[in-house]
DNA sequence: TGTACATCAGTGAACGCGCGTTCACTGATGTAC
DNA sequence: TGTACATCAGTGAACGCGCGTTCACTGATGTAC
């Protein structure tokens, strides 16, 4: 039942986003009373958080698919994955990476999924120092943190740089900013890939 | 009047975001009977138009202000400029650049005022060829565009990808995507914009 | 095998709310003669 | 200077809606003796 719930919760998402869930509208669609779905979740805020979790592990699979390999390659893949799956799936994106859903403060839970999407994107392009992130402060920042995924403190304020600039390219496409430039944006996104091996030292 | 409403209206976005802008709200807020507000816009939609195009010019303004100079410094300082619009006028921000409000689609009087934006950034950063982004089929699909702004196709591809780095870096920044990592962001995003400019070319 | 009881999924009515939008209206201000 | 009329900003009531959440309840299923 928790599991339909979900289910539906998606494929709402998928119509109206995130902003949009709700909850008598997925306890109708599921067949249930409204009041019937307080029984499996408590509130709207942590069918929100569900979803959101749900999306990162769904996200986190996608990218688990992606055959190991040479690192360049790797990072290629794997971008390339990721905007498939941003395309695809164009809300849980948003709900993921998009403004936050107004009153709603992402509880401690979903850093843990969030932090496995970026740990694929870590373990591809953050073993190595970059020079251009090679920055006193930024490097100590970025000690702990680098640590624990083993990465290189530079390799990973680089990779940073790089998944943001992935998530800003999608983002921008999927809300139509790019429409009479670069859209659609393969040729863009593929440019922008290579230049990112080439920035991350994995050429 | 009708500033007035527009005035109360970036408040109540400021509050509340883009999605929970209400006509009722704002009316109550302006001292109106909640019906008067459809005097001067006929529908939510049309003011939250109006919104969005304020804010495209609110950032136009505050990215014009920045002095011209050596391109490289110029695109450190539009840079910086638009972090530090985007961190004080966050849901302004959002409003242009997040999850478009849903089952909002935007009319094309939207569009000049994006681009004035890009604009700024065109200017400074797409004077010249970018080796990394001169790829055929890009320049082809971007030779029209580029036209428009006097630039070169594969520079504003450059631009492109680069605005969308800076968009993303400051979106997850914004969102708390960055706490436990780079938070806050003014190392990474020093970095960052160092490797813009060096990629861009304009060092 | 049969009875008594607890558990628990689901029901249905109700709460109080805010929303976008319409519509017939009032009443002040301005214009024309 | 005075009257008639048009304009137009703002009013107030109402429409129909969907929402999140609570609460006392029914009724089936399972467990204990």
């Amino acid at each position: 039942m928790t599991a339909q719930i979900l289910a539906v919760a998606r494929t709402e998402i998928a119509e109206h986003g995130g902003g949009g869930l709700s909850m008598r509208a997925v306890a109708r669609q599921v067949g249930l009373v409204s009041s019937a779905i307080y029984r499996y979740f408590p509130t709207r805020e942590a069918l929100l958080t569900a979803m959101i979790i749900e999306s990162y592990e769904h996200l986190d699979a996608a990218l688990g698919r992606v055959s190991a390999g040479q690192p360049a390659q790797r990072w290629r893949d794997l971008a390339h994955t990721f905007r498939s799956w941003a395309r695809q799936y164009r809300h849980e994106f948003q709900l993921i990476y998009g403004t936050p859903v107004p009153g709603y403060v992402a509880p401690p839970a979903t850093v843990p999924a969030a932090a496995a999407v970026a740990g694929h994107f870590l373990a591809a392009g953050a073993g190595q120092p970059v020079p251009a992130f090679d920055h006193d402060a930024l490097v100590t920042q970025l000690a702990a943190p680098a640590g624990e995924f083993a990465a290189d403190p530079s390799g990973m304020a680089a990779v940073l740089a790089e998944l943001a600039a992935l998530i800003g390219v999608v983002g921008l496409e999927l809300s139509g900013h790019l429409v009479g430039s670069a859209d659609p944006a393969d040729h863009l996104f593929e440019a922008l890939v290579e230049r990112q091996v080439h920035t991350l030292g994995l050429a």
